[in-house]
DNA sequence: TAGCCGAATTAGACACAGTCCAAGTCTTGC
DNA sequence: GCAAGACTTGGACTGTGTCTAATTCGGCTA
């Protein structure tokens, strides 16, 4: 079972997909994952940081990475790595690509069902694809 | 006129595309090239630093990201993100792509030549694209 | 309900990539 | 040789992310 991000989740439909990734569901947790799937964004560990302390009582940093990593670990999210001084969280788990904005820093999703890519050279013996990312580096004309 | 990783260029070679380049050649700046583009590899910066000041006397830390910001922006390199904690750089500035072995780090590059990407969504009015790159995460697989 | 115990959280120290700054040194043109 | 600008440098600083040891939480049992 899958969560997709989409707003406005229940706090029972969170602890659901947490117990079924196999994560015990506390109170950060929670509103970590909360945050995380109800806004449908990439987020930064400190976006993310602020915002749940913005909505509710204090969580630590260290609680903040923590939980960012376990989530990442039991693939309830993945990371995204774009920028050189700090890595984004993808609440969408399924297979995509990024458009990012070298301007702005803004990551957009890629529906990978259309996407075709060919003439990939063959891989070692022993060696195995883990996954192909595609980053599209887009920024506004004018900006030259 | 483009400069190709290559194996032993001359002092005199590297300072005429430091010079085609715009860019003043001074020692550093030609030492730190020549080991760029005398190994064929891609290099983060501290590793940099360490090979430049194995070869001859001492170039500081500022001098090497500085060389490399300038090299980037004079477009005699480009860079790689694909790791979290550190940028690689990398010499060969044809379009290509990079097999990234998740286990042991290692980048190697991939022909762009054969490669076709096809259903790419249509970029939004005023929206240019800068460069689309592919990173295939591997690895070994008895390593699970 | 009280007490226990492993799991989770926390503040703050730490590691480390990368930037900034002000002082010193090298080039280049005259 | 001299002045002016360009470059380099050590070291302080910033920001992201990790680690640790101490505390707190929460689910369980009696
Ligand atoms: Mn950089
Ligand atoms: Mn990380
Ligand atoms: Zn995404
Ligand atoms: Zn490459």
């Amino acid at each position: 079972m899958t969560l997709k991000p989409h707003p406005n989740y229940t706090r029972g439909e969170l602890v659901e997909v947490l117990r079924n990734h196999g994560i015990n569901p506390t109170h950060q947790r929670i509103e970590i994952a909360y945050v995380l799937f109800s806004r449908c964004e990439h987020l930064s560990a400190d976006q993310l940081l602020a915002l749940v302390n913005d909505r509710n009582s204090e969580t630590s940093k260290a609680t903040v990475y923590n939980t960012l990593n376990l989530f990442l670990e039991k693939k309830l999210i993945r990371e995204v790595i774009v920028d050189p001084s700090k890595v984004f969280y993808d609440p969408n788990t399924d297979v995509h690509h990024h458009f990012y904005d070298i301007d702005t820093g803004e990551l957009t999703d890629i529906d990978a069902a259309d996407i075709e890519v060919s003439g990939l050279p063959q891989l070692p013996e022993g060696v195995v694809t883990e996954g192909v990312d595609i980053i599209v580096r887009i920024r506004s004309e004018q900006a030259v």
